[in-house]
DNA sequence: CCCATTCATGAATATGTGTTCATATATTAA
DNA sequence: TTAATATATGAACACATATTCATGAATGGG
């Protein structure tokens, strides 16, 4: 064991406080989870057209480079994370944006992205 | 093949327009990798707390509750990402958050969270 | 009713990832 | 130098995940 370490010297009272402060593990999982549904290529680029315009599974596959299985699978990660809504036109499914705060993620990711 | 659709009937130009603001592979692969990074807990949790104060690895290890060499590693993807410094005294490493798009994140994201 | 089309879904697979264990490196003290 | 401490690193393992393939479900046309 070489967990001890001479910066331990917080006070008790600072750590009760930090650790208080601390989002309960429910929270943090959901924000880990919210996270990486923005952690891959696939579903940042089916957001991105999603964020110009609605569009159907098909449309998205041609334009993003993927399978229609593909598109679908990813279609439904972003459906229960509540990022994307549908409209149902006959058998065509519509998609598009369900969350303001997309392009917002984006800008601020994008302004750490080219501080390189 | 099944990747025909009524849809489709976007204008060819409107798909020019689409594709050319899409950003280019290198910058989507880059957000993604960015949001990778904030999609585990174990990283959520480094992040809030650094966000508190500098701590070294041994505290942090103590705090979030993880093992030394889990913190050395996460802490390693963090530099990477320039999203965390360093600053060593002897044999002690303080890490401290090196970005301040962090709590925007934070709160965009709590955001979404809590609309649940 | 049958068929074609659009989308969803389950299984399989290949790849990625987080932790642990053991060990190396670096710094300080004796 | 030797020993001790703090941190970093590499290998191994268990687990998650993105895609593909095959197929199912739903809708509308003929």
């Amino acid at each position: 064991m070489t967990d001890t370490c001479l910066c331990k010297l917080i006070s008790a009272d600072e750590i009760d406080d930090i650790k208080a402060a601390l989002p309960g593990p429910g929270v943090i999982a959901k924000l880990a989870e919210f996270f990486k549904v923005f952690g891959d290529p696939s579903r940042i680029t089916l957001l991105y057209y999603l964020s110009k315009r609605e569009l159907c599974v098909a449309d998205l596959a041609s334009l993003a480079g993927m399978g229609q299985s593909a598109v679908s699978h990813q279609l439904k990660i972003l459906r229960l994370s509540r990022l994307v809504k549908t409209r149902k036109e006959g058998t065509v499914v519509y998609y598009s944006l369900d969350d303001e705060h997309i392009q917002k993620l984006f800008d601020v990711a994008l302004q750490h992205v080219e501080e390189a």
